[in-house]
DNA sequence: TTAGAATGTGAACAGTGTTCACTAATTGAA
DNA sequence: TTCAATTAGTGAACACTGTTCACATTCTAA
């Protein structure tokens, strides 16, 4: 696609910029509350003032488009993970936070999230970009994001929190599948946590810590606090 | 919808049924293959050589047509792993078996299991529907599906398997996001359980293994045979 | 000053889900 | 058997969608 210049500070190259950052704020703002499904070029282009076919001078499709508000989500949530995981507390307390950490984060913007993983290959395209390399993918946004569970994994195996016997890689990919399933699941699904048969059920966060909890005692951590709090069970009610 | 009538089996009911099912029929075929984005009325009412209003005296709108093929394809994940689940052998091995079940499942139509987690509720009808009750969740498919989860979880702990102090429908909350993730994460980027960093990752069967052996331990079951097979890791290679 | 590139536009194309007036066939009752 | 009422099926249309393209305008660099 043509729309990229090289970013030599003309004036025209700023006027550019300013344009194509309004196309994506008016863009992030419908995307934001209602999803794909709210985001048509002809709403973006009257909300900016510019005809429809004005925008396709700033990006080469609508798939363009999204990509780039997806993909600056991805950014945020992965920096935001890395940011937890380096803080200088213990160990256990760390990797609790990135793991809750990134859910929370996925769940406040349920569409971006949602969206970043919506694409189905088809067993074509599958069989003809295999085999993936490690470089290639740990170079991706989401290749980052994965990064730092490798890294959190490796730490606890170094510190012996971890069992040593699990390769770290296959780990990590464990924990993420975890937490991308919480993560989902709490978006299409966000009553799912209070669904109790006797009431009481934990509170989304507490759910969160919970989950978070049972993937450490997974990777060969055991608990010092008790698994669930006492709000939680038919207790009391 | 008027679209559904009592079944006294006349001649005209008879067909109705028959040309209904024809059209889900088509349906499931092109949805299976492409999704939904293959799917459209015209499409289909050509294969089915009718016009495109005709499916409309059959279902309310395209979502009621999908709706069923989802519904469909979740009662048979549901089945399938209740199935897996009454089947008399030692409890480990069930319960392994189950959660493997569910994955393997799910990936085997990944349009079918993505798009039965498609619609995102906005903040309004998460209001209007809270709160939710367990009973009316229970008999939904996805409510069936959970219930052989916590089932899994108490008979574990009625074993002494899991941990008693675990609240058993948290933890199969727990549960099911982490099988929900794996699955989702494995249609999206099918070629995940294939990097590794240095070669030999575990091919995607055993990486769904070991991801439920993770899931157990973290339940509280320890494990009896080592958590990663030897393919796995930077061995020789 | 002027050629060339970049920006923005309106009309159009091909596609979508859906509705509606209409015809044709089928049904159940007189 | 006849006849009214229901049902099945149709084609045209509506209001959308993403996208393209010839065209006019504006800006930029030589």
């Amino acid at each position: 696609m043509d729309t990229d210049y090289p970013p030599e500070a003309t004036p025209a190259r700023r006027r550019r910029k300013k344009v194509k950052e309004s196309i994506l704020a008016a863009a992030e703002k419908v995307f934001a509350e209602e999803g794909e499904s709210g985001l048509s070029i002809r709403r973006l282009a009257e909300k900016i003032d510019y005809s429809p076919s004005a925008i396709y001078k700033y990006f080469g499709s609508k798939e363009e488009l999204l990509d780039e508000l997806k993909e600056a989500f991805f950014a945020r949530l992965m920096e935001k993970v890395a940011r937890i995981s380096d803080t200088a507390r213990p160990f256990r307390e760390r990797a609790h936070d990135c793991l809750t950490g990134y859910v929370k984060t996925a769940v406040e913007r349920p569409h971006h999230y949602a969206a970043a993983f919506s694409t189905i290959p088809s067993p074509d395209e599958v069989a003809a970009r295999a085999p993936v390399c490690w470089d290639s993918f740990i170079d991706t946004r989401k290749g980052q994001a994965f990064r730092v569970l490798v890294d959190i994994v490796e730490e606890g195996q170094a510190n012996r929190a971890f069992d040593k016997a699990m390769c770290p890689v296959a780990a990590a990919k464990s924990v993420w599948a975890s937490l991308h399933g919480l993560a989902l699941l709490m978006i299409h699904m966000p009553l799912l946590p209070e669904v109790q048969p006797h009431g009481g059920a934990l509170p989304p966060d507490a759910f969160v810590a919970f989950h978070a909890d049972l993937l450490l005692r997974g990777l060969g951590m055991p608990c010092d606090a008790p698994l669930t709090p006492a709000t939680n069970g038919q207790a009391d009610e």
